[in-house]
DNA sequence: AAACTTTGTTTCATCCCTGTAACAAAAACG
DNA sequence: CGTTTTTGTTACAGGGATGAAACAAAGTTT
């Protein structure tokens, strides 16, 4: 999964450089505004995957501002009040927010509160544009590799018990068979923001996956000079 | 026909007003209470036509109350949530309820939503039971979880007396068998509305509950890296 | 209000995963 | 056939993740 990008409105220069410097080193993609005029066209135009709404701007009421970023958008919207005020809370999540945190606030519970909301907005999108279409088990050679259990079954259904990362590489590779991946871009399906600093971490992960596919370890094709391939076919070169 | 009676539980008191006028408008009869205590003796005594209950109640858990006032009473139930958890959904109508709103919600939803209810249940009283099979005791390995007595019994019928969180949290488990949850994921499904600040904190229930599983503590698996799994079956690898 | 229960936090030790290095084997290339 | 490059294998160490114990805070009961 890739980064998520997350815009700040926050007048207080501050709070601005704290969140915003706490959101970075979570991984996240920040951009912060001061202005309630920047802040509508701003939500327009970018694509964020949530947006931090401190109530209290200089130049204008905070509360109307969330109806008109939902005027364009759906972005989620977490509220940041000054104020631990029920009535102001209600009709914030009226207009449309999603969730609303009074200051002063621990950052690990604004970066817990962000964390929910961006996955809420993902189960969305998978419940209700895929509807339940998610592909659960690969199958292949009497192997199935179980995505909820995370875990790959032997063709006499007994458990290979992979760790997470081998489970990733061999999801990565079944995902797209018949496919050869550079040692880059399968780093990069496992392991998420980091950078590669040894190509032959892949090499190792693959050797290993192999070992514990036993005697169907050919399913899993060295391209040489380019990476692996994932062959489910009836035979393997 | 009669008017129509409807309880509303919901702590909100601002909410109690909006909603409660709104209804009456409507040509309910209506009766709002603010606190999980007085619920579940009020909806046993009252024969209410409707129960509109709001998930975050400042006293209890919101779940829990749907399977108690099951347990004396068919009154239809319309779950308020403030998130638009799928997981969570799926819980409640699986203990009983019979709808699940998001807040915020409209009034003229809310509104046809009960309609719906009531109309379903009386078309319910003419025609037989109610065509969904709840969840009541779970069974594994000559154990009980027993959703009505809140308790968890060990293959000698003897009771493990687990606090609220244990059996929540063995409840999240195994009503998701075989599926790797994230320390995230549980503790959403046993803290209402709350945020996790500190993911290790379902690590020591998982082991609070493993010592009272005594020798079958391998019924929840570790899965490294990305959470915890239950698993009924016959080996555990 | 005090005693108790329940639950979150901290700390420490352990275990397991995984990247790194070193070397062997295989393939490509002349 | 020898050299070079690429890949497979093994061993190892650092680090991250987990479990257990102890503590603290919050809630409950009396």
């Amino acid at each position: 999964m890739q980064k998520s990008t997350i815009l700040i409105i926050e007048d207080d220069e501050n709070l601005q450089t704290v969140v915003g410097q706490y959101l970075e080193d979570d991984g996240y993609k920040v951009i912060t505004i001061g202005s309630f005029a920047e802040a509508v066209e701003k939500a327009a135009i970018t694509d964020f995957h949530a947006i931090l709404l401190d109530l209290v701007l200089p130049d204008g009421e905070g509360i109307n501002l969330i109806s008109k970023i939902r005027i364009s958008n759906t972005t989620p919207i977490i509220v940041v009040s000054g104020k631990n005020d029920t009535m102001e809370k209600i009709i914030c999540l009226e207009m449309g927010a999603d969730d609303y945190i009074t200051k002063p606030f621990e950052m690990r519970e604004l970066s817990a509160r962000i964390k929910a909301v961006l996955r809420r907005t993902n189960d969305h999108q998978n419940s209700e544009e895929t509807s339940g279409e998610k592909v659960e088990k690969i199958l292949f050679k009497g192997w199935c590799l179980d995505r909820q259990q995370y875990e790959l079954f032997d063709p006499d259904q007994k458990a290979a018990s992979l760790t997470t990362g081998e489970f990733k590489l061999l999801e990565a590779l079944a995902l797209a068979p018949k496919r050869a991946l550079s040692r880059e871009h399968l780093f990069e399906l496992t392991h998420e923001g980091k950078y590669d600093v040894y190509d032959r971490a892949i090499d190792i992960q693959i050797a290993r996956l192999r070992k514990k596919l036993r005697k169907d370890a050919k399913l899993i094709k060295t391209v040489r000079g380019v990476g692996y391939m994932f062959i489910n076919d009836t035979e393997a070169a």
